[in-house]
DNA sequence: CATACGATGAGCCGCATGGGTGATGTGCTG
DNA sequence: CAGCACATCACCCATGCGGCTCATCGTATG
């Protein structure tokens, strides 16, 4: 079963040089060519390839916005390829985009051929990958992003709130009102609000609404859960 | 410039194969070799390998918390390799700690030889590389966890606020008060109570905090820009 | 031992906030 | 046209909350 594969891209010399790689592949068949993502569409729902080899820059509509079309196809359509992305700089911006629209795999145009290829077959077969650079970025996003809860932020850590205090602001972003801080912590209200004015001035904020914002800006809570 | 590697593996003939492998590479110097996470990072800390190959599970100390303590070092040492997380199996719990600890790589022992050589020189140059269905599962989390700011959790949707209303809970959520959120939208500070006297009785809060709470619990707003 | 810091608590004050009730105007819909 | 939802605003009231000052006590820290 050979890998159906169209090219996506404004540059006929690149569609020609990635057509004539992939081409010479016993396993690989080229069965359509674009030059900007709204005929790419219109050619993937016709040729219904295995592989979309999409630009991301590209006129009339770009790579990303394709990308979300075949990926999140209208009803009625029922195909839906593997979408491995193109590009000659790896912006960020667009790397999260197109991974958040489904792709498969972002590789830059100056990887080695044979890189091409296998990414190719790999994405065929329902797996997925990545440019180095990518892959270290989304990496670095997914250990920052939730380096085992991490209870503190560069805010909280610098704010120089003494556990106590910390403890009460946590509290108020659960919603508790001063009394019911109190009864939590076994305290009189008056030592609670104490706590919560010193909070409020270290942290130069206004109110426990403020507060509350700062305690999930800062990581000290965390949405869900 | 050679890329010097140590490999730790409890199988000594992984550990041989792997050696052989690699050490037939022109620019890969195989310095050290060891049987098991502690070993392994009294290794690393004599020869100072450019990248560990690390596998996963191993007696003594398991590959996840050896590359915790060559990631993150204590005070004194400063050589940090790079480190190359190798598995039979994928196990997905075993690749989102490697991660986390700030692996560079993730592979599968069942991967080509080719790939395990290239996977060293990426990884020694800073880059990083999974293995594919490794790449396809960070894909999906990363396109799950964030699928572009969606601005109405279910809660928020079931909730019959008004747009006025909503656009009032926002406000409430930036930390305005309630004169500042007259200005805000041009009204009369009773209007403004008003709203958020509706607000606050039909998703059954009590104050502005619970609604600051509410609004990012919700997805209205988000933690971060 | 003196000092400093954190935790606890009291008293007082003023205002923003939230609850309740009611009124007006507008636009949509049956 | 009648009815309804929504947005707007007024008046009143009780109080939770935040600001400010001051005091006690224990524990580090020098």
């Amino acid at each position: 079963m050979t890998i159906k594969v169209i090219i996506v891209d404004d540059q006929a010399m690149v569609r020609a040089g990635f057509a004539a790689l992939l081409a010479a592949q016993s396993d690989i068949d080229v069965v359509g060519e674009a030059p900007d993502g709204r005929e790419g569409v219109e050619v993937s729902r016709r040729a219904h390839p295995d592989v979309v080899l999409m630009d991301v820059r590209m006129p009339e509509m770009d790579g990303l916005e394709a990308a979300r079309q075949l990926l999140d196809p209208p009803r009625g359509v029922t195909h839906r390829p593997k979408v491995l992305m193109l590009t000659t700089f790896d912006v960020d911006d667009y790397v999260y985009e197109a991974l958040r629209a489904g792709a498969s795999g972002f590789l830059l145009k100056d990887a080695p051929p044979a890189d091409l290829i296998s990414a190719v077959r790999v994405v065929a077969a329902g797996e997925a990958l990545l440019a180095p650079s990518v892959t270290r970025r989304l990496i670095a996003d997914f250990a920052r992003q939730r380096p085992a809860p991490r209870r503190d932020g560069p805010a909280l850590r610098r704010s120089g709130l003494t556990p106590r205090e910390t403890e009460v602001l946590e509290l108020i972003a659960r919603g508790l009102s001063n009394q019911e801080i109190a009864e939590s912590l076994v305290l009189a209200e008056q030592t609670v609000k104490t706590h919560i004015g010193r909070v409020l001035a270290k942290l130069g904020l206004r109110d426990r609404a403020q507060a509350v914002i700062f305690a999930y800006e800062s990581g000290l809570v965390t949405p869900g859960q």
